[in-house]
DNA sequence: ACAGGCGATAAGGGTGGCTTATCGGTCGGC
DNA sequence: GCCGACCGATAAGCCACCCTTATCGCCTGT
């Protein structure tokens, strides 16, 4: 069995179709196909189900294809951990972040990066916890900043970094009667946008009004923090989000940046990488990283000043 | 990289030759010299000393094989479990067991071949705790039956089966005197035979007359359960044995069976599997036998009669 | 000095995997 | 109902890689 074989099959596991797998892996229909069936051969078991089409795994490919991404990782973190023993490290580092932490994310990836200068870092912002902690699991990423909370973190680490907490942010005349404070109930009396129901911190934010009783029907939804400060730039809008954001970014001119009234709104933010053992090195190097860059400290000292 | 060469290398790194691990592997000793090459050139390190002869690996080399003995065994571990999925449980347990164990380990293994017809079961029974625990870590053995105490348990699943208790075996006459028990500086005047003192369950018998001021100098010493048996069965010695002995094996014609006074020698065994996830099916069948299998509670009920 | 052991090198041969070209089969649109 | 597009399997040829045997260079022990 040859580790081709493996990443051929995984591929097709991927993209469920003959031609397109092959095309991943830069070689022709028929290759990968007779790589395939060579694997059955080998195992004496069907892997795929063959009807004209692809149409899935069978139980036994289902259960390879488990085996071959984590043989396959093993097989990248091996040569890692090889190279890194001469030059360093060096490499790729996959982190998937979710996009309330697109922001802080650079105070650990920075601090990384100035240790670790040879290796390439590769961001995605735009996932979903769920979906980094799956892509985890598949090897497809070494590592995620996300919400740990509702999500089922077995077989993998985690690590929690700091929490955040919900700030509201308004043009300064729209909030003027305010000192730094501002109830829930007058919160909703301002004209909101906010991220889309599906989103975990729009998910947050409902809960918490809930509890007061109160709902919230914004005029605007977006996926994107940064639409959201872009429109309270516009000076006649208000938003919702993690004050965090503001510790990295500025807010936009003449914004003000208002806590509300208890209960905070907190969710915790942690790095998860894989359980596998020993795991790669990027990741071990990683943890490390975040182990020493006292990132609820950096962020956690004071509420952002908004002048 | 094929998996070919990380056999051929953890062949190598074994048998510290490389015309003998060439020969391990069924190729001839050129094939397995350029395979090395091959892998030294791809992963840009040289990973054996070269000098006229073998001179160990480079720590490049030490860390490489670490992972490759990792990535081969989960090679296997995918191979069994994908044929497990269609017959049911194949291939080869390979179970270490320490010589205290080599007559209990029957069961654990009667029932795990009574679940899996289809699976070997191979033994080795004259192993230290540390080679089995070592072993394992290497993946060269599934599992063992060893002393957990005075192990270094990380990296491995130690799953304690059930506590030995040693008892004194000697021909009815050399202890006509005593009803069912004997003291331990009763014990000394008996031509006594025992462990070497490298093994374990001699230590444990040495520790315990130090604890008593006392000391032991047998007239025989043996590596072996059985011979020393065979030595009680000749009517002039007494052997010092955990009483699971004669639980699976009855006690030589003549023998009686008497209790040591307090403090009695106890001593723990436990079933000890690789702890990589998700490890090999076999270690995990025979973890889930052990659990059914009741062995310390079969051992346990009542020390042996010596009718 | 010489023999023997060890690992590297050389030359040749066979297998396996990759390529392009083509086929058989199904499905969707007109 | 037919035609075209798409999908995956098959065919044939080629190349590369890996294994073999034979030999060499070097060191070591006697």
């Amino acid at each position: 069995m040859l580790f081709r074989q493996l990443e051929y099959f995984v591929a097709l596991a991927r993209e469920r179709h003959f031609a397109r797998a092959a095309s991943a892996c830069y070689v022709s229909q028929p290759a990968l196909s007779e790589a395939i069936r060579k694997l059955e051969h080998e195992l004496g078991v069907p892997l795929v189900w063959r009807g004209h089409n692809y149409e899935g795994l069978t139980p036994e490919g289902e259960r390879l294809v488990l085996w071959a991404r984590r043989i396959l990782a093993e097989h990248d973190s091996l040569k890692q951990e090889v190279a890194a023993l001469q030059t360093g490290l060096t490499g790729r580092l996959r982190l998937g972040v979710i996009p309330a932490a697109s922001g802080t994310v650079a105070l650990l990836t920075d601090p990384f990066c100035a240790e670790h200068p040879l290796v390439n870092v590769h961001l995605e912002t735009s996932l979903r916890s769920s979906e980094i902690v799956d892509r985890i699991r598949r090897f497809e990423l070494d590592a995620g900043l996300v919400y740990p909370d509702d999500q089922d973190v077995s077989d993998v680490l985690v690590h929690p970094l700091y929490e955040e907490q919900h700030v509201l942010v308004a043009n300064g005349e729209l909030v003027a009667g305010y000192a730094d404070t501002i109830s829930w109930s007058d919160a909703l009396e301002l004209p909101m946008c906010l991220l889309n129901e599906g989103m975990r911190g729009r998910q947050l934010i409902d809960a918490a009004l809930a509890a007061h009783d109160l709902k919230l029907t914004p005029r605007l939804e977006t996926d994107s923090f940064v639409s959201l400060l872009a429109h309270v730039g516009t000076g006649r809008w208000a938003c919702i989000i993690p004050q965090t954001w503001l510790r990295t970014l500025r807010p936009p001119a003449g914004a003000r940046v208002l806590r509300l009234e208890a209960p905070s709104l907190r969710s915790s933010i942690a790095l998860v990488t894989s359980a596998a053992e020993p795991g790669p090195v990027l990741a071990r190097a990683l943890r490390r990283t975040a182990q020493n860059a006292e990132i609820a400290g950096t962020l956690g000292t004071a509420p952002p000043s908004d002048e």
